[in-house]
DNA sequence: TTGTAAGCGTTATCAC
DNA sequence: GTGATAACGCTTACAA
């Protein structure tokens, strides 16, 4: 049995209204009487309900961050840097894994939703999202990673700009037959990063037959597959662009196990840098994403139409959205070098 | 503003109380009546509201897991083991991350007490943590990775014995000193590690000098600084057995650095297994704990004492608490062998 | 079997 | 400036 808001009115002699007046800093209080109400909350140990709270607000200092892959490096760094400015604000964040599957994806938006969280970053899903009931329920949303639609705030990379400088660093080294994983068709990233691919084959003068580009899962395992079926093409690439940092696993494993070494049979830029790019034979190089400023802006601007919100009672979609595209950097390491 | 469960009741023409307790089940109703309130609820799109839910029942069906480093591999398995299981069972998992500051535990472990919910998972921090508030509270705790107290349920690998191993293996391949970097005094999973290190060394007649071991932080740079300090000392080791994932990138850097090499003029095993061990180089050999199993196991002891507590109402603290130990696997790859 | 009503702990709207 | 009190949406005695 905690201590309730009862208790220390009881304790300070006062109305629990003022109790409430005066922890929330709101109204003006009888300074006496303010500092009664706080000795006998500290003395309780009073610390409030955040059910209660939120159930009167309809409205909680709980953030939802829901991302669609736990195992990859890039969002757990991007969970970092939300975590950050939320605790900063004063807001916790409830960190939601939905597995790039979109049924616990709007199974999460539904809690989230339903727990009244002040707001929800969100990565979405391949597929789409649909975030209209939390529209609806006047709750904020950012899209990370990945765009979502026109009327939702955005921060991500461009990522189109990334594959470019990726692709052309292959041909720079002397790679001359540069192919292409990406992730899955309904994901904007992958497309952009394959739209990026081409665009600097094109700008080298070659054509870029897609022929080069697969389209996989963004998954280990099918970045293995997709790169067992170009190598197996007529004419297999003498270079890989690999969109993210698990399928560049499967890269890495699939050209292994054919006894062809990297960085001297074949090229490979990876996306995304971790911990371990370093240390892999030959060194990955990658193409590095800001992944705690993501969540970091994401965040910043996630708060801003929270606080909005909450003023201002009229519906915030009827402001603009605002996007927000970071800068990707090349890291370059052993494995896009062209040693004979 | 969504449907209330007064909406409900007004359209299927019944008193609240009856909706309620259709929709939970309890008690018996007119089956015409039932059927009336459930083509209401569904007409309506009735979800019914978590938040008034847990004010009245004090509880919610939410679980908190609390982790020590989000980025670290071992954790996100775990949590994957830990949100399968409660999924299953109707729980969302609400995920925190200490990042191994005890000031962010103890904030995370009031916030979720606060919160009312079920039960909580924590990895607790290596200072130790305080727990108490949680239990007066009559909400159920399961410390995971690293033991708390007695009375606390908890699942974790044998970690004197892996480390036992990874120190056997490597006398086997004909190092002759190894070194141990474990983790922080305060960790009992460091003192363990430690512990399995010295074993091996007194039972292969060797005397376990402390001066071949360092406590270092779990962290990356922490590991650096270790392996740096052993390697500069009178009597180096010729090899290390390094107690977490972490810290082995930091060990990989500085050998690295130094220009030596992992597998001939040093032997290396780690602790955990990670996507990337099998692509350094040379490859990492590693002691694998079932991080997933860690997760789901854990999760589902929580769940019955959740199930417990709400069922009986006495104090659970008088059960016994239990202790689940799993077991480590050590995985040979190519750091811990000696070509010369 | 069903309905009425009392809370759960807050905040916010009133009168005073 | 302060104190009753209604309301947030739900569950659960207790009556009927």
């Amino acid at each position: 049995m905690p201590t309730t808001i009862k208790d220390v009115a009881a304790r300070a002699d006062v109305s629990v209204a003022t109790v409430s007046r005066v922890l929330n800093g709101v109204a003006s209080v009888d300074p006496a009487m303010a500092r009664r109400v706080r000795a006998a909350a500290k003395a309780l140990g009073y610390e409030g309900n955040p059910v209660a709270r939120s159930l009167r607000t309809q409205k909680s200092d709980l953030l939802a961050l829901i991302i669609s892959d736990i195992g990859n490096p890039f969002f757990t760094a991007v969970a970092r840097g939300v975590e950050d400015v939320a605790q900063t604000a004063g807001y916790s964040v409830l960190l939601c894994n939905s597995d790039e599957d979109s049924q616990k994806e709007s199974r999460y938006l539904d809690i989230a939703r339903r727990s009244m969280v002040a707001g929800v970053l969100l990565s979405p899903n391949a597929g789409g999202s649909d975030v209209t009931a939390l529209q609806r329920a006047n709750i904020p949303v950012v899209a990370i990673d990945r765009a979502l639609d026109e009327s939702i705030d955005s921060v991500f990379v461009d990522s189109s700009e990334g594959a470019r400088s990726a692709t052309e660093h292959l041909l720079e080294q002397g790679w001359r037959r540069p192919g292409c994983i990406t992730g899955p068709r309904e994901a904007d990233t992958a497309e952009r990063r394959a739209r990026g691919f081409r665009e600097a084959l094109t700008q080298s003068g070659t054509h870029p037959s897609d022929s080069l580009i697969r389209y996989a899962d963004y998954r280990v395992a099918g970045g293995r597959a997709a790169t067992a079926e170009l190598l197996d093409s007529p004419t297999p690439p003498d270079a890989f662009f690999v969109a993210n940092s698990e399928m560049v696993i499967g890269a890495i494993e699939e050209i292994r196990s054919r006894g062809m070494r990297i960085g001297h049979d074949i090229g490979l830029v990876g996306f995304d840098d971790t911990p371990w790019a370093p240390f892999v034979d030959p060194p990955l190089t990658v193409i590095d994403q800001p992944a705690y400023d993501i969540g970091a802006e994401a965040t910043r601007m996630l708060l801003q139409r929270v606080n909005r919100a909450s003023t201002d009672s009229s519906n915030q979609t009827s402001d603009l959205a605002r996007t927000v595209l970071l800068r990707t950097s090349l890291i370059v390491r052993g494995s896009s070098l062209r040693r004979l």
